[in-house]
DNA sequence: AACGAGACCTGGCAGC
DNA sequence: TGCTGCCAGGTCTCGT
């Protein structure tokens, strides 16, 4: 599920845990993109949790003597219980609070992470070399344009690239691209000026308005299976192969772009 | 430095 | 019904 606008859903819904207790850690299967460490269910009990953020997709939870983060790879969701319920075939990982809340951590594909950071966390090494939060004042056309000089890759590929800028998975490059009215096959240096900032500014957009539906349906999101309302959005050319442009009514091709799917319009979009 | 392929996993679905 | 192959929202690691 996870793209930058649910990881932040998921986050704001699990502000009302900051404060509380843990009471105590369940962890069903340890075998996620790395293993979650044996000793969590030792070293998080009895600890308060003193902040929930987030960089890029990776939710930080900080505690007196660490870092817990928390990534959702592709197919993972947080499920925050009002008291405890049985876990399903996904469920591996739970932190329990003294108040009866359950934080539960489902992930099928088990491209997930449940990491424990001593330290600063920003210097860890999955975050220490992040590119900009897209919608911060770090991230705009002009910081796009000085960064693609060097690439010849396609636009498409190079947005998707963390080390440029964080957040813009798979469907939100194809939705940006599309609003910004570029091509997903133009080599990124040959963007101009002018439409970098379009672009970068189209990201931004694209992503506060996925986060806006998103913060809508945050009681859905948070049922023991709800999906996000968002989920069901009118995307303008994701998933669409062959239908029709919401602008222009051409039919929106499907190309593949490093073993991922992209979704333009040919009208709309140009070199 | 930058690029692309491969890797990690399971589940759902179309087609035979 | 069951099999096969393909698809899926992420991103690190490695070889070129």
């Amino acid at each position: 599920m996870p793209e930058l606008p649910e990881v932040e859903t998921t986050r704001r819904g699990l502000l009302p845990l900051v404060g509380q207790t843990i009471h105590k850690v369940i962890v069903r299967n340890t075998s996620l993109r790395w293993p979650i460490p044996g000793h969590l269910s030792q070293t998080l009990p009895n600890q308060q949790l003193l902040a929930l953020t987030r960089r890029a997709k990776y939710l930080l939870a900080r505690f007196e003597t660490g870092t817990l983060m928390l990534h959702l790879g592709m197919s993972g969701r947080i499920c925050l219980l009002e008291k405890d319920e049985p876990a399903q075939k996904h469920d591996h990982f739970d932190i329990h609070f003294t108040d009866g809340h359950v934080l539960r951590l489902r992930d099928p594909r088990r491209f997930g992470a449940v990491l424990w950071l001593e330290g600063d966390p920003m210097r860890h090494a999955l975050l220490a070399s992040l590119g900009p939060e897209p919608l911060e004042d770090g991230f705009d056309g002009a910081y796009l344009h000085r960064q693609i000089r060097t690439r010849s890759a396609p636009v498409k590929n190079v947005i998707m690239d963390s080390h440029l800028v964080v957040g813009v998975g798979n469907i939100y490059a194809s939705e940006s691209l599309f609003r910004a009215g570029i091509s997903p096959k133009l080599p990124a240096n040959k963007l101009s000026k002018p439409r970098c900032d379009r672009l970068a500014q189209e990201i931004k957009a694209t992503l506060n308005d996925a986060l806006a539906a998103g913060g809508s349906s945050l009681r859905d999101f948070f049922g023991a299976d709800g999906n996000p309302g968002y989920f069901q959005q009118s995307y303008f050319v994701y998933g669409r192969t062959g239908k029709a442009c919401r602008v222009c009514g051409t039919p929106i091709k499907s190309i593949k772009q490093r073993q991922r799917s992209t979704f333009y319009c040919p009208k709309c979009q140009h070199n």
